[in-house]
DNA sequence: TCGCTATAATAGTCAGAGATGGTCAATTTA
DNA sequence: TAAATTGACCATCTCTGACTATTATAGCGA
């Protein structure tokens, strides 16, 4: 039998069909495939990961949301996949710079973009111990490429 | 499901479409969104705060109201000025998307550079002690919109 | 008329309930 | 034994209601 998280990956990228993005309710997800919510988290985790090309946002409380939002296409994703190895747990300024140097020349971010980002991972904004700073300027640079390279298609509301 | 929050906001900035500011009645807007009167409140707190360059006055008794007013610096220096006085040395997450959303409504960022400087300040990007990521992130803040008004201030020099 | 007071008309605050989603460790399954 | 699944407990966002604070005004007595 075909494991639910399967059934739930399936479902959910029949959804994303159409669109680069969609968004449900946790809980109805799982009540419609009769399973713990947690199970959604599963899925999402293991089959949604930015490894696999998808970012995931959500808000809690009332009227809240979680959002599969796909990235772009092969190229630039293996790209990403790429860049975020290279960066590794650890990354001095200058080869931040460097890889934002090159989203540049790709025109994968604007000039602006590019400045922002360079501004967030400087030497200045991250106050801290040299070493601290590496690991520091990796987290920031990572979290920001996986924004870059997210689709920006619209999406659509998906009621379960 | 739009959330009630989110359409009152939503009426409020469309009643706010022309001119800086304007006066409404909490118990009118309360019950024209069939809601209880401090829901309005709520949505002031939380949409309307100073972070998001709105100052809220008001006036209790017989001819009470509620007056929102967009706050107006004296050139965009002294926008830059106000908030990183603002900022401090430390700043929540939630008070930093609150300024970043406030340049994004003055249209000083665009939505993707907005969404780049939240994901620089998210608690994700900074994987910290909770005391230490505040201060981080208003490091991190500062130094990125120090590089938005440098970027409003005469063309576009090209030191890429 | 001048004060004063009671009342009505507003708005503010805050604690708590309700509605979501997240995390993690234990358990079950393939 | 690795993957899948669950459940208990946590975090966050929204919304309400009871209680409080403030202001205008009507009424009343000196």
């Amino acid at each position: 039998m075909a494991q639910l998280s399967d059934s739930i990956e399936r479902f959910i990228k029949e959804l994303m069909d159409e669109g680069s993005q969609i968004e449900v309710r946790r809980n109805e997800l799982a009540q419609h495939f009769g399973c713990a919510p947690s199970q959604i988290n599963y899925v999402l985790a293991t089959r949604f990961s930015v490894d696999h090309g998808y970012i995931i946002e959500s808000r809690r409380g009332g009227g809240g949301y979680v959002r599969i939002v796909r990235m772009r296409e092969r190229g630039e994703g293996n790209l990403l996949d790429l860049l975020l190895k290279r960066i590794g747990n650890s990354i001095p300024e200058e080869n931040a710079c460097a890889i934002i140097a090159h989203l540049l020349d790709r025109k994968l971010v604007t000039a602006n973009e590019a400045k922002l980002m360079r501004a967030a991972v400087s030497r200045n904004a991250l106050a801290l111990p040299v070493s601290a700073k590496d690991i520091l300027r990796a987290s920031v640079l990572k979290n920001m490429l996986e924004q870059v390279f997210r689709n920006l298609e619209g999406g659509e509301r998906h009621d379960v």
